[in-house]
DNA sequence: CTGAAAGCGCTTACAG
DNA sequence: CTGAAAGCGCTTACAG
């Protein structure tokens, strides 16, 4: 294990100082060209690359973006990731990313965050769902954060409209002829409140009065979010008598698990059952589920962007990005 | 914007050294009970959070570790990802994740890799199929490795056996008395040619022979390892005449599609294409879809520990972990 | 149990 | 165009 080249080392075999080392190879003007030259072909020969921890913390800059979400196995979060990281990456920013699937895990990033100065320049908040006190503590970190998903105050934001989102399926169900709509929601994830789902709730709620439709209470179901417990959820939704004819689910995954296990009892969808899920899931199009699509992976795009702006997003003012969303009807949807 | 304190704010404050705060924070020995609670007292007051990048730089360990991937929206990374993220983030090491999905970043990547030195204590790869020159540049990060789903020669591995896993699906077709298996590959992702497709074909073809029959090679074509690229070939595969009884997928997503395409082509999923994925995604069971299970979540988190063991691998032999793959028998398989 | 000092490997005014 | 020197905020022998 020999020991790897440093700055030192190639400043005495160029025979230049260290700062002109560093200049020169950073491409920094006021450097001659020869002196330059020399000084790459020496570098080049002593197989020396520059220590980045030891560069950040000269120069001040991390040149790395911390993400975090509850889970990186969800369907969401790996598209938000797959989507910043394309960005972050083309612009020389290391991507570090940070789960925060319990209470405890987040007890503990939260009372962590302030080392976060020092390790990154910028944070995105993938469905964290802070309460104001939480967003206080976050401030404390002193880099800019932007959230998808959601939006909290004083920090900027990648959101959808979940009101409008909800209307959509739900008035697209009741244009088709169905009264009794069930909801299948998601509010106890991770234990912690989201406004989403109460928004989606919303604007399911307010299509059907629009339409006349009181909400039957006994509709609305908890599903958490994955696959499982949509499956579930449809099972007991089913032993209703007379059950739905129609179900809104806030997520694709949970639609998904919904229409599988709907079909595994022998119900038809959409013969029997229509479906209608939330996010235009990669596997959406596969099952032929109408679904109401979110650009999830531009949204991470986004996210990056505000972060590593031309105008550094450190001095900027918070800004609140809105993303359309569009129905996308398939085959699992029919008249009632 | 008021400056943070540093550990020799703290230092003043509490009237010792920064030698000592520096040990007291950290709950080193050799440090007085009360000075080292009076010392607490102070950096809690002031708000002080150690500077990481700085403490790293001074200790020469990052406590980070670099994972590479083709892309982080497909499901199987975002299992490894989710997978190492849990024993990392547990053993107090921050997770990098820089996604390798073209030619050129491949290339840029690998140009850059020693400069992982000093961001990086180890790396892990998923499907990064590294040919051996360019196994002999990641050498040059001067880190352990360890990759998923494939072997390296010198890096340690967490693998599966891709012969027998294909095995088992065929043979499970060829036992349910089907001929004409077609088999769904990936040979040209990303343009790099890997091991893991080339390995579960030959124990297709194996099986095959060993059941007496010959495998078609017009019944062999590519699926891009995509849901869509999936569909489209399978759409392909239907248009033959006589068209095949059954299809293996070499992933479950290429799986999913190309149920879909079927049954949106007017196809009976099993009744006239018997198929069989693999991977057992989390949307499998709500597909009934027939998989060959590998558990990849676990992978991620073996390779992490791999990484973090307590006996540091930095100076360990590497190792070479395999895990077993399981067939699961769900509805998309049936009698020819 | 505690401190003074060197050092980690760079960057950045400041001078020339 | 180039260099000497201070500094980024810590950790770690070494002494006592």
């Amino acid at each position: 294990v020999t020991r790897r080249a440093t700055i030192d080392d190639v400043a005495r075999a160029a025979g230049v100082s260290v700062a002109t080392v560093s200049r020169a190879l950073r491409n920094l003007p006021n450097v001659a060209p020869e002196t330059r030259l020399r000084i790459q072909a020496v570098a080049h020969e002593l197989d020396y690359e520059p220590h980045a921890q030891a560069a950040r913390l000269a120069s001040g800059k991390t040149m790395t973006v911390g993400l975090v979400a509850p889970l990186f196995g969800l369907w969401y979060a790996s598209q938000v990731v797959a989507g910043a990281e394309a960005v972050l990456s083309a612009h020389g920013y290391d991507l570090l990313v940070h789960a925060v699937d319990t209470p405890d895990n987040r007890q503990r990033f939260l009372a962590g965050a302030s080392s976060l100065r020092g390790r990154v320049d910028g944070l995105i908040l993938v469905d964290f769902f802070a309460t104001p006190k939480q967003a206080g503590r976050l401030r404390t970190v002193h880099r800019p954060v932007v959230t998808v998903g959601e939006q909290i105050r004083g920090f900027s934001s990648v959101t959808i409209d979940n009101y409008a989102g909800a209307a959509l399926a739900t008035r697209h169900l009741v244009s088709l002829g169905h009264h009794r709509i069930a909801l299948m929601t998601g509010t106890s994830m991770y234990g912690y409140s989201s406004p989403v789902p109460t928004e989606r709730a919303r604007g399911y709620r307010a299509t059907l009065a629009d339409a006349g439709i009181e909400a039957d209470p006994a509709l609305t179901i908890d599903g958490d979010f994955t696959t499982e417990g949509g499956a579930r959820a449809t099972e007991a939704l089913l032993e209703l008598d007379p059950h739905p004819t129609a179900l809104f689910c806030l997520s694709d995954e949970m639609a998904m698990g919904a229409m599988g296990r709907a079909r595994a009892l022998g119900m038809e969808v959409p013969g029997d059952l229509s479906i209608v899920g939330f996010d235009d899931h990669d596997l959406a199009e596969a099952f032929g589920l109408t679904t109401v699509r979110q650009p999830v992976r531009s949204m991470g795009r986004l996210a990056a962007e505000l972060l590593v702006a031309p105008t550094p997003a450190l001095e900027a003012e918070p800004t609140e990005q809105h993303v359309d969303v569009e129905l996308v009807v398939r085959g699992s949807t029919a008249p009632a």
